[in-house]
Order: C-alpha cells, then sequence, then structure tokens
DNA sequence: ATGGATGTCCATGCCGCCAGCATTGGCGG
C-alpha cells in the first residue's frame, strides 16, 4: 500500500482543522494543495524516503508545491506512522466536526461557527438544533437555508461514494439524447468531470441552449418528467436539479417501489442549465472545469487586461459590477474554441483540463522554464490532434473466451472485433493458476492454440492472435514455462493475486514481468478495483523506466471498475515515452463498449497515439510482437 | 506554509450567486 494516499488524507484534515479552528487561511491552503499533489504523484513517497536516506527533504522539496515543513512531516510519517502536529490540532476539534464540512451548503466558517456558537459536534447534534429550531436563533441561519441544510444531512446519511465513470456515462448520454429530441433545442452537453473523463463522478451537469424561452421550458419540463428521477430539487427557467435513482444493474432504472422521497437506493444529483447560446462557449468551459484549471486561465486573463467568467471573455475595465449586467460586449465567448484562442491558447481537451501544466503546453507562445515534452518542439503549442482517440483504435490485445471465463468463443469474439473496424484481436485466456477464472493447464493451452489457428481459418477480415493473460506469481515468476509462452503471438502478464503484498516486493514483483523478454504488456499493473480494493503500489517510475527499456506495453485497462493503470501513472508513462496498451479485457461483447473510459483515461495522462501500440497498423504491431520472439 | 525576490520580507488562484441582513460573508465551481 502506498504511503501517498495516507498522506494525502493527513494533510487534508490537517488542512480542515486549521479552517475549523479559524487560524492561518494560507497554512489551511497550503496543506489542501499538498494533499492534492501527494494524492496525484505516481511515485510513492514512502519508496522515495527509503530510498533517498539523508537527502529525503532535499529531494522531497524539490516537489513544486512541497516546502521545508511539509517534507518533514512527510518524512515523519513514512518513518514513525504518524503527525504529531496532526494530533495536536485533532485534540483541539471534536472528530465529529469534520464529517460536517462534507455536508453540502456547509463550508468551514459555518461549521465553526456551529460549533461554537451553538455548541455542535457532531451530525446528531446538529439535526437536534434543527429539529427543535433553535438553529433559527444563530447568526445567518434562516429558514431556507437551513432547509437545504436538512437535506443535504438526508443525502449524506446515505453514505455514497462517488459515481464511477462507467455508471453515469451511460445516464448523461440517455439525458443528453433525449434533450436533443427537444423541437427548439438547439445545443446540448454534458460537461463537469464527466465530461474531463474522470474515473469518478459527483454530480452530472447538463446544458442546453434553446431558440426561444418555451422551448427551453419544455426541455425543463422533459428533463424533470424522466424516467428514474426521485425527486425534483430545483424547478427554474435557467436551471432544473433533480435526482435520480440508479439500479444496480448497469445504467438501468428502477421506478417500483421508489416514488418520491421514500426511494432511499443510490441516485445521483443531476442538473440541467439553459445558457444563451452567444455565451455557450464560455459557460461550457467553466462548467466542464476543473476548478484548477479555470482560476489557472482567468488569472491568465488578467495579466491579459481581460477578465473571464461564465459569460465570457471582457476586457478588465474596473468596474465592480460584471461586465455582461453593463453590456459590454464580450472578445470571445461563443465556442471554446475562440475563449482559448483569445487567450493565447489552443484548444485543450477537457481530458487535460487539470491544472498539471497543459495551459502551459497550450501556450501558442514559449514560455520560460518549461521543460520541453517528448515528441513536441520546445516553444511550440502541444498538438491535440496527436492525442489518443477512440477512433485511433485498431485491435484488442486483451480477451477471453468460453475456453475460460469469457461468454464469447473464438470465431465469436473476431467477428465482434471485426465489427468494430479492429485488424487483429488476441485471445489471451487466462493461465492456470487462475483456477477459478478457468485458467488453462498448459495442455489445455496447446490444444487452445490450435484451435485458434482452426478458427482463423474460418474468419477472414481480422487476424487472430494466439496469446495468454498469464498470471504473475507473487514472487514475478509467470505461470507458464517460457517454452509454452515462446509459442504465443502475444503475452499479457497480469497480476491477480497477491495485491495487498508491500511495495518493494510488488515492484520487484512486476519488474521481472515487465524485463521477462517473453512478455509484451503489463496487464491492469497494480489490480486495483474502484471503490473497493487498493492494489498493489510498486515504485512506477522504477516499471516505466523498466517498460521503456524493454519495450513492454503497459496496460490501460478500459473496465470502468478498474481503468489501471490510473491517469496520474499514464501520464508518467507519457512524460518517458513508455509504450501503452489501451485493452477492454472482453469478456462479453459489451465490454468492448468500455474502450472510451480507457481511452479517456490515456488522453488524461497526455498519452499520443504513436505510443499506443494499439493504434499501430497490423505490420506495425505485428513487427513489435516478433520483436519479443 | 510556500515560493519568489532578496538576502528577510511579502503576497498568497478568480468570479458569480445566494441568503441573510441591510451591504457582506460564505460557498461552489
Amino acid at each position: 500500500m502506498s504511503v501517498n494516499p495516507l498522506l494525502a488524507e493527513r494533510f487534508a484534515l490537517i488542512g480542515k482543522l486549521i479552517e475549523l479552528l479559524g487560524e492561518d487561511q494560507f497554512r489551511a491552503n497550503a496543506h489542501a494543495k499538498a494533499a492534492r499533489i501527494v494524492g496525484d504523484m505516481a511515485e510513492d513517497l514512502g519508496a522515495m524516503v527509503d530510498a533517498a536516506g539523508p537527502g529525503a527533504k532535499k529531494k522531497l522539496t524539490e516537489i513544486d508545491g512541497i516546502g521545508a515543513r511539509t517534507a518533514d512531516k512527510i518524512i515523519e510519517f513514512v518513518t514513525t506512522g504518524k503527525i504529531a502536529e496532526l494530533d495536536e490540532l485533532a485534540a483541539r476539534v471534536p472528530a465529529g466536526l469534520v464529517p460536517l464540512l462534507d455536508v453540502p451548503g456547509l463550508g468551514p466558517k459555518t461549521v465553526s461557527m456551529l460549533w461554537n456558537r451553538g455548541g455542535v459536534k457532531d451530525i446528531a447534534d446538529l439535526k437536534r438544533i434543527i429539529a427543535d429550531g433553535s438553529i433559527l436563533q444563530l447568526p445567518r441561519m434562516g429558514a431556507k437555508g437551513v432547509e437545504k441544510i436538512k437535506a443535504s444531512i438526508a443525502l449524506i446519511e446515505q453514505g455514497r461514494d462517488r459515481l464511477p465513470l462507467g455508471l453515469a456515462r451511460p445516464i448523461a448520454d440517455r439525458i443528453v439524447e433525449l434533450l436533443r429530441g427537444v423541437e427548439g433545442v438547439t445545443r446540448v452537453e454534458a460537461a463537469g468531470s464527466l465530461r474531463r473523463g474522470k474515473e469518478t463522478i459527483g454530480d452530472i451537469d447538463v446544458l442546453i441552449a434553446a431558440d426561444s424561452a418555451a422551448a427551453a421550458k419544455r426541455a425543463g419540463e422533459s428533463f424533470r418528467e424522466m424516467v428514474g428521477v426521485t425527486t425534483v430539487l430545483a424547478a427554474g427557467p435557467s436551471r432544473s436539479s433533480v435526482r435520480m435513482a440508479i439500479a444496480p444493474e448497469v445504467g438501468r432504472f428502477e421506478r417500483e417501489g421508489s416514488e418520491g422521497d421514500a426511494y432511499k437506493g443510490p441516485s445521483i444529483q443531476v442538473d440541467l442549465r439553459v445558457i444563451d447560446a452567444e455565451s455557450w462557449g464560455a459557460a461550457l468551459m467553466y462548467f466542464t472545469g476543473s476548478k484548477e484549471h479555470n482560476v489557472r486561465l482567468r488569472e491568465d486573463a488578467l495579466k491579459l487586461g481581460l477578465t473571464l467568467n461564465e459569460y465570457g471573455l471582457f476586457p478588465e475595465d474596473g468596474e465592480e459590477t460584471p461586465p455582461q449586467t453593463r453590456g459590454v460586449r464580450p472578445v470571445a465567448a461563443a465556442t471554446e474554441a475562440e475563449v482559448y484562442a483569445a487567450l493565447g491558447l489552443a484548444l485543450i481537451p477537457p481530458e487535460m483540463r487539470e491544472d498539471r501544466g497543459e495551459i502551459d503546453a497550450f501556450s501558442a507562445a514559449a514560455r520560460p522554464g518549461r521543460k520541453a515534452r517528448e515528441g513536441e518542439d520546445r516553444g511550440s503549442a502541444f498538438d491535440a490532434s496527436r492525442l489518443v482517440s477512440v477512433e485511433s483504435i485498431r485491435s484488442e490485445l486483451h480477451a477471453h473466451t468460453t475456453a475460460s471465463d469469457g461468454v464469447l468463443s473464438i470465431v465469436e469474439l473476431a467477428e465482434q472485433a471485426k465489427a468494430r473496424g479492429f485488424h487483429s484481436v488476441a485471445v489471451t485466456d487466462h493461465s492456470r493458476s487462475s483456477a477459478i477464472a478457468g485458467g488453462l493447464s498448459p495442455d489445455r493451452l496447446r490444444k487452445h492454440i490450435d484451435d485458434i489457428r482452426e478458427a482463423q481459418e474460418r474468419v477472414n477480415g481480422i487476424r487472430i492472435l494466439a496469446g495468454s493473460e498469464v498470471d504473475i506469481l507473487a514472487d514475478g515468476t509467470l505461470d507458464y514455462e517460457d517454452e509454452l509462452l515462446a509459442r504465443l503471438d502475444v503475452v499479457v502478464a497480469s497480476p491477480h493475486t497477491a495485491l495487498s503484498q508491500e511495495a518493494s516486493a510488488a515492484t520487484s514483483r512486476l519488474l521481472k514481468a515487465i524485463t521477462h523478454p517473453l512478455v509484451h504488456i503489463l496487464g491492469h499493473p497494480t489490480g486495483r478495483l474502484l471503490n473497493r480494493r487498493a492494489g498493489l503500489s510498486p515504485d512506477m517510475p522504477t516499471l516505466v523506466a523498466a517498460a521503456v527499456e524493454s519495450r513492454t506495453a503497459m496496460e490501460i485497462n478500459s473496465h470502468w471498475l478498474r481503468l489501471d493503470l490510473r491517469d496520474s501513472h499514464v501520464r508518467l508513462c507519457a512524460d518517458h515515452g513508455a509504450l501503452i496498451a489501451i485493452d477492454c479485457d472482453t469478456h462479453s461483447p459489451e465490454d468492448m463498449d468500455n474502450l472510451r473510459f480507457g481511452v479517456a483515461t490515456a488522453r488524461r495522462g497526455w498519452t499520443l497515439a504513436k505510443n499506443v501500440v494499439n493504434t499501430w497498423d497490423a505490420a506495425a504491431l505485428n513487427r513489435w510482437l516478433t520483436s519479443k520472439r
């Protein structure tokens, strides 16, 4: 287990405690920032500290946003497992107060006031003073706000995580399709973290433009009456807001027994916003985010004598009131491209809008102090057309058949892949140790290879590669003898068991697989499952360096429960030019629809199409495969 | 607490909206 998520959680907590105590806001911000940086880092800080020894502090402070004090705390946590400052702060604030910060509508100032003025120490206290009405005596607590807080608490108590992208996306697609069918609606787009392809989604934001107020009204009505809506939270001319039920089955809705407020199952909030066509681009940018990206853009706008908001990019005139309310003409507003262009930027793909260096990279002018990226001339803007896209994917290199735990025969799998326009598909059933998944004994694999060759005889227009998803055992050895692996066209090596082994063991285990001369692809490298299992936390820089050296591809497993590698790991691969394989780990035909999630993750990690083996034509793919034979 | 410019200090992400209160704080993006 990597210490990074633990450290991120602790830094975030320190920041929150400082805010609750009403102490230095800048210290609080600095800790929140440190939490974000540490959480995004691919390299395990525990390994870094151990490896650097006495030089650890210097190494840590080289990271932008980590100073001497934070470095000390990282080292303290790695070596002792605790942070004294955190313990001291925690002793001064009731533990039950921190979860209150997660209640929508409650921020640090309000929670702090509830505690100091209202004696609130946890959610139960808050509910009590809401119930007996005494909360209304406190400053800034009016009837309207308290109603909102009450509703938010009810929601929080259902205790749900953010929704995986793979569940949110089909819901959003359905809503977008519904609204596009409303007469007079001219534009519809889902924005937010969904549009950025983040692995989990907090809520769904849908923007529309319409050619009349009547059309916008019709759209709002259709939206609020959709199947699956359990509660209408808002119903105004410019905004509607609902909660939608999510059935246990993917992307399906369940209405029986879920009428109105009685519904207590999983749900997601969906907001519909009506946008003027003239400010479509600015609004889409604002609602797409990320917040950090938006703030950077607004900062840069000010340096150019401009001010950016969700209505457009305007000349900065020093007036207090928003420019659009004074009839000021925007410099740009209608499309994202023109707003970015007016800021001296090429259109930044939504997946990259995270304030992770993309604004400098997309700047038309060279900016000093920036390292040129692989495949990029210093001083020229990042070329978004070179990023990998769904359309650029030409093969699936990780798929299962009925021989192990898939539902398709070899021929059926080939037909599915062909229908998607692929030139090749690899049959990679499980190896013997994955007994539950029907792993093949060496003898069965030999027979399976014959079956694959025989299937190829019967199918035209697609190449069927004989492969295996071979288990990487806990010590790094592979589940078949080299002699057998050498007979396969493609070898995907993946960890399936011992997924909680310690970082150093995981690193050497995976390193063995990457450097094995017969292995082409490292499959779902960490074995994590979203919201369920953290998986391995190997030292990623070491793995990536080895992958570059041995020309082994690192997989992005596209299944929305895996998305493994994750975006930050992918970015490390892109920075070093490692090969990437984007695969669906196909077990059934629908699994191939997950490709877009894998591609989104690749784009979030700045992956160029040329570094993705699935984008290569058949000849190039074959040259790479045979180079390891 | 950090990072930048200076050599110890100084500034520190933007903008709009809403409720509550009476002109601003707090929140969310």
